[in-house]
DNA sequence: ACTGGCACTCGCTACAGTCGAGTGCCAGGA
DNA sequence: TCCTGGCACTCGACTGTAGCGAGTGCCAGT
């Protein structure tokens, strides 16, 4: 089970060399291309210790040797650094960023931005409403049974749903109910609305009593309970370069995973710590997405975090490089979150 | 030039067998599968005569026949009716689309009932603001010198920008501000507002003017001159069917295409008169999309359109039927928009 | 512990041969 | 005049064979 220093350097190689060439990668390639200070057969033995031990596998017998799930996991936890950016590569970011008039705009900048950096599918989660707070609530009369409610969460993200009042209610109510809703609701995490919003209904004026109750249910519904989360999704064409040989020829499943936003946000959302968190190959839950690895981490404004972040590609991607750029990219869209 | 009767009739045989097979078909197959009435001699000689016309051609020399762009052209001018939908298929049209909550939710269900009656790649388009008119505006107060601008429309669309105000402004400044602008622009075609928000500046109080400047340029700057339109996507797994036969083994372009919002409005937006619109092959601008058929429709409240919608698949699709379920999408989504 | 040498494996490519679906053409018949 | 059966021909698809070469595992020697 010893993986000397040299070893690791062999699977070192192994992973670079395929990621850049897409091919097996044999042995005397190998010392040609590395200073790996010993002959091919000597690394060949090296090769069928890593291979026994699960880090690389052959395709073929008279084949090179290709690295397996666990061995880019070994890769990414013990073998590589961080790339840094390239000062090119932050201008594009600034560049990219800058200007965007609303969140939308910011979302949807962010995603195709990071599809261009890294040449991999982008995801980038919508501020999630569970850790947003509310920042104003509207009432906008649209008839006298109809109210839309407009909901604006502090990280600029923007809710409205139509209602449809239980009876006809006159301005000034309308005025008061906003009123109520507010003072009760501003500054509350989105969370820990249910039991402000039961109260608004039990302290509203009997006059008000129905139509609050109506908002209530609308709000606590389709805001609260199914908190509604929200994804953008760009660079899928990039899934074709490679030509057919990442995703064993059949785009199929993975462009069907990539359509359930359910999916999606299992693989880039659940980002409990601060970390960078890399999925390879099946360690993901997702048989449609097998061979396929994701790089994903929060982001927020300051240390909190609002939403996930990152990009999809084949187990055969730039680990160190994907990384960086997810990294900095969630760096920048939280510090333009922190100045809205 | 002369195509008789049965020549046409040819020609539709093997559009429906090659939409249904996906194999060049030939002679012998025409007249086993279809009443034409005729031996397979005939039926070639009548072959080669739609060859010269430029409808089918020939992949290879001993291959059978495939129709031609222009094939297809004159089987949906000519040769087509337009499919009565299944009982099945009414019933998930109104079963998908009851309950949405709000335009999001009626956009988002509709281009996954679109992409999953057809089996093709859908789109829909957001009620265009263009066409739209404004409902109300509210501006919500951020901080003493950010608002944000709410905008709804008639169609349920709501838009919202951060506004940077040259100074602190009060809170009776803001209702106001408020008023004077709902007084102005409410009921108004967005189209027709760029006068009234320039009388709205000319009319305000001096106190409330430069306020009232800044909100004016956000207002016209990224809501009225760059209309922002909005497109939703679904059913892009839907383009492997058929393996790699259609789009000749490469979705590269297809998938590129359809992440340039610009292509996608050129190619469902533009439907002036409100029929249903059919693009075959080349008949598209894009050189990506040499190989794609659109079938597009517009759709609104009542008669008039706000907005478009259709499907994107192979030129070898099922003419017929999808354009009798974009129509009648199209139609239910027009009602639902009615009702609010 | 590393290295050079050697026999072996096996996928890839090229080539030849066969098969068969489909065609174009033509002469004969309604 | 139009249709039909017959026939020779084309050419892609498939099969089998052979040679090549990248890459390997193993072993004896340093």
């Amino acid at each position: 089970m010893g993986l000397d220093d040299r070893k690791l350097a062999v699977l070192r190689a192994i992973v670079e060399d395929y990621v850049s060439t897409q091919e097996p990668v044999g042995s005397k390639a190998l010392v040609e291309r590395h200073q790996l200070g010993v002959s091919p057969a000597t690394v060949r033995n090296d090769m069928a210790v890593l291979e026994e031990e699960g880090y690389i596998r052959q395709p073929h017998t008279s084949a090179g040797r290709v690295p397996t799930d666990r061995g880019y996991r070994l890769f990414v936890d013990r073998l590589s650094r961080v790339k840094p950016l390239s000062p090119a590569e932050r201008r594009a970011i600034e560049r990219f960023l800058v200007g965007a008039v609303d969140l939308d705009d910011v979302v949807h900048r962010t995603v195709r931005l990071l599809a261009q950096l890294t040449r991999q599918v982008a995801v980038v989660q919508y501020p999630s409403l569970a850790r947003s707070s509310v920042r104003h609530l509207e009432l906008v009369p649209i008839s006298t049974t109809r109210l839309m409610l407009v909901m604006i969460a502090d990280t600029g993200r923007v809710e409205q749903r139509l209602v449809e009042l239980p009876g006809p209610v006159p301005a000034d109510d309308v005025t008061d109910l906003r009123r109520l809703i507010n003072e009760k609701l501003a500054n509350a995490r989105l969370s820990e609305t249910p039991p402000l919003v039961q109260a608004l209904v039990e302290e509203a004026p009997t006059g008000l009593r129905p139509t609050m109750t109506t908002l209530a249910t609308v709000l606590l519904e389709t805001l609260v309970e199914r908190h509604e989360e929200r994804i953008a999704l760009a660079g899928t064409a990039n899934l074709t370069r490679g030509g057919l040989l990442d995703f064993q020829g059949s785009l199929r499943p993975i462009l069907e995973a990539l359509e359930e936003e359910v999916v999606l946000l299992k693989l880039i959302g659940e980002t409990e710590p601060s970390t960078t968190r890399v999925l390879i190959g099946d360690e993901n839950e997702f048989d449609n997405l097998r061979a396929a690895s994701v790089v994903s981490t929060g982001y927020g404004p300051g240390t909190t975090i609002v939403g996930g972040l990152g990009v999809l590609g084949p187990t055969r991607m730039d680990y160190p490089g994907n990384i960086a750029t997810v990294r900095a990219v969630a760096r920048y869209v939280g510090e333009l979150l922190a100045q809205n």
